[in-house]
DNA sequence: ATTTTATTCTAAAACGTTTACGTATTTTTG
DNA sequence: CAAAAATACGTAAACGTTTTAGAATAAAAT
């Protein structure tokens, strides 16, 4: 590897006047600059980041925290969407992105804020975490410079998605198909799932819809056995729900099989909604009826953010930024105002 | 941050002392290590990356470039979970992944090979990729240990899905259950494809089947539009086969919507399958049939091989380590032995 | 001609580690 | 008990950068 020292030695000029040249300083000539410039090229001269980051304190890497409760890990369709756009828009600033080792199970394994300040990640993004959880506390209430996705600290700028409204949205879709028995099997305790649920009682309150006790049902998200016992449940009441609404699509797909199971068609007999908007959905028939959450903008404006963070940490603004999902109407809920009550 | 410094001077010893006791080299004491790291812990000192990496030359972070053709990136559910079996697997060893900068858009951007080199990557772990990329090439022919997935170079560890056998069992599987006339939508050209159609070709022959020229048909990998188009054309032949083979599970939903949209029922009018045997695949119906590729596998034996690779590079036997896939029945081919021919 | 100012460069320290080598002390050995 | 060997620690250089302070030269101002 040639290092600056080669370089100076070529150019015969110093190390400094080096590293000064290849930073664009500006008190070195022009002259000289070119000069190091080619030279460099023509040694096939490239940075060191350790050297760089052990003088700077800057790595110019990023850190993502990511630990699923079901272990999905980077398999997770919201989270990987989002991941993915985070990593194109580092990726422009000059950012490289690691994932934060979250194995306990060796041996010196060290906190999520030890591993974080061990790499000297200029900054980190949390997402689809236990936000209880006491290491996550932990990094979050440190100085590195941290945006969450889809939870709120109020020292943090967090990135979410608009659950409130996208709920409101969904609830007001279904009922203007008519349907006023609305049945939501939700995920189980978070603060999304709780925005959800209130978005959706305050909805259904405003619109005049009254929710047994019966029609609110958990299913852990992503998981299609539960959804599926749930809606098997449901089905069986006496006054069974004319519409289903669950915790997220993968989940959904539960709740089809267990309506097909039973000979019912969707949306002709029973009509269903979800809330992610993942790809396939809109690949399968019936192409389920969702709220698609715009993944791509929260990944970006959580990049965005967190860059504005680390390089200008005065003038950045602390606050929530609320992405606004999308209905995307698929097919599986039914207009049955065209029917004769 | 607490540096060794700080703690030698707390410790009374010198930094040497401190690094060494704390790397439990044998030249310290036993006396002295018990308090150096009592002491360590009461500071709350942790080691810094950047400062070890330059120093020995070892980053303990693994690189994984990954560039799809269809820019789906990490959302790619083949990678993404053979990367998400690779990264625990690594993380137990004290690794952690930094996923490589792959844009080429913003200024001063390096190679792969470059940005290897200025991450100080340990290893670096290459998936579905342009394996022709003079980029890729390059990086292949340096002295980073690498490992590639479902591509082989010669002198390189691959880890590759058994294409070859898989497809195999998916022919024989159909051909057991009656089919002869069997269409195969197969992907663009690549080693993967190669390996699917020639084995296809050499188990239909094997059987004693005769493929028409117009059963064979390409679509991209996850392109439901091709397939939905392809499968049409299928459909459309004078004399169309009984069973589709498709690209990939989610192409493959492009065929259904295609099979569908005509009014044939799925196994009942036509047969289809598919390949990869992605977790959404088992949780809609139709339960598409698939060969199953054990990514969990392959991203940990790649991972084993890349981390034996860096540590004992002259004992790492180089060569192809192929996993095999696993027939997933599904419910989507159906029996028609059963049926009087 | 002298001082001031601007420009371009260099020397050297520093970042936090590791490690080869040296030295002092203790233990073993014949 | 002297010499050799083993043990435990320290010194200092090195890794590849950045950066501060200052030196040398040239240009401008007096």
């Amino acid at each position: 590897m040639v290092s600056m020292k080669d370089l100076a030695a070529a150019c015969n000029v110093s190390v400094a006047t080096v590293s000064k040249a290849l930073n664009d300083q500006h008190d070195v000539s022009a002259k000289t600059k070119e000069m190091v410039r080619k030279k460099a090229k023509e040694l096939g001269y490239f940075p060191n980041s350790a050297a760089k980051a052990l003088k700077t304190n800057r790595s110019h890497n990023i850190g993502v925290l990511f630990v699923d409760e079901a272990q999905s890990g980077l398999t997770h369709d919201f989270f990987a969407n989002v991941l993915d756009s985070f990593k194109r828009t580092i990726e422009l600033q000059d950012y490289d992105l690691t994932l934060v080792n979250c194995s306990k199970e060796h041996h010196g394994s060290m906190t999520y804020l030890e591993r974080a300040r061990y790499r000297g990640f200029d900054g980190v993004v949390i997402a689809c975490i236990d936000f209880k959880d006491p290491e996550v506390i932990e990094l979050v209430d440190s100085n590195i410079p941290v945006v969450t996705i889809d939870y709120i600290f109020n020292n943090r700028i967090a990135v979410i998605s608009d659950n409130v409204k996208g709920m409101r949205d969904l609830v007001t879709y279904v009922y203007g198909m008519g349907h006023r028995k609305i049945a939501y099997i939700h995920g189980n305790d978070s603060s999304v799932t709780q925005a959800r649920v209130s978005s959706f009682y305050t909805t259904c309150t405003q619109l005049g819809i009254e929710v047994p006790d019966e029609y609110l049902k958990v299913a852990d998200y992503r998981n299609t056995e539960e959804t599926y016992q749930r809606t098997m449940e449901l089905l069986d009441l006496s006054d069974p729900p004319t519409c289903i609404l669950y915790p997220d699509d993968f989940a959904g797909f539960g709740g089809i099989n267990a309506i097909r199971e039973r000979g019912l068609r969707i949306p002709e007999d029973i009509s269903v909604a979800a809330y992610d908007g993942i790809r396939i959905g809109r690949h399968i028939e019936p192409k389920l009826t969702t709220i698609r959450q715009d993944t791509e903008q929260i990944g970006k404006l959580a990049a965005e953010n967190l860059i504005k963070l680390i390089e200008h940490p005065r003038s950045t603004i602390i606050r929530p930024i609320v992405v606004e999902g999308e209905l995307y109407e698929g097919s599986t809920v039914k207009d049955i105002n065209k029917v004769a009550e």
